[in-house]
DNA sequence: AAAGTTTTAATCGTGAACGATACAAATATA
DNA sequence: TATATTTGTATCGTTCACGATTAAAACTTT
């Protein structure tokens, strides 16, 4: 397709990065009756993620491993706190730290969390896509990612 | 890796979700620069595709083309139209619907867009994101995206 | 020790996304 | 032809994203 001679790159057809980014956002969707149930939106789910993995986490190591800025992260960490998440507490040995820890809420979340992944793995059986297929589009896309950090 | 004993679906590095969402998120930075010249931003860069190829299309054809709610588009297309890249008139056959049409100004973007493509194939270059992967990946995400539009 | 630089969070403003709801126009049904 | 339903858009409220800026703490370098 690339070698036709016509070929017009401003076509919707042609992008590369509009599939990748109506496709995030439909796979969030699929996520949000799963998440809803724990009262936590997608970007949540995946400060949770982080924590299950380390409790005891500066909010910049989060932004590191997310790929969000802390002015993403900042207001999204607030609103778990007041939801009874985690919690936020300045670094004693490095003041301008802000150390994110889980609640029991949140431990207690890791529990229900786990049928999601399965449920969601439904979800996208439903839809017929291809499993080996995913996993050949996550191998390219976490080299994306290991490329554009550096 | 999914046969392993301890294999963790709820480990960051496990999901599929996350590496999509951030590349999107990745990509749409990386046209920011390019779409700065023209003062627009991604979401309104694919109105743009569409009307380039539909001068004269309801919303509710926009919305299903990239997606995207009308509750999404109206206030987007508001903006746009008050940046003067297009008119919103109401259909007179059907005064439910508003159609879009581009403006001069609109129409002329057109030509300034043109090289927008080959500059964001170079930045992927840079960053050595192989072409033939992105062309897989492309394919799956469009088998995606069909099967879950049904 | 004083001055400059870097690091880490927070604040502010703008622009998406999207669920819930509202509403008028068009269509279908009784 | 009334009444009900559907369709297309708009409005509202909440939550991301993110650039620009601010501020304080921690470091480096005179």
């Amino acid at each position: 397709m690339l070698l036709e001679e016509n070929y017009n790159p401003l076509k919707l057809e042609n992008q590369i990065c509009f599939p990748l980014y109506s496709v995030s956002r439909l796979l969030i969707q699929q996520y949000k009756p799963l998440l809803d149930e724990l009262n936590i939106t997608y970007p949540q789910y995946l400060v949770l993620l982080v924590l299950w993995e380390n409790n005891e986490i500066p909010v910049k190591d989060i932004s590191e491993k997310l790929l969000l800025e802390t002015n993403t992260l900042t207001p999204l960490l607030k609103r778990m706190e007041t939801n009874g998440y985690l919690q936020r507490n300045r670094s004693k040995t490095d003041e301008r730290m802000v150390i994110i820890s889980l609640t029991k809420k949140g431990k207690d979340a890791h529990q229900k969390a786990l049928e999601i992944p399965q449920k969601l793995v439904e979800k996208l059986d439903c839809f017929s896509v291809d499993k080996k297929e995913m996993e050949v589009m996550k191998s390219i896309l976490d080299k994306v990612i290991a490329t554009v950090k550096n």
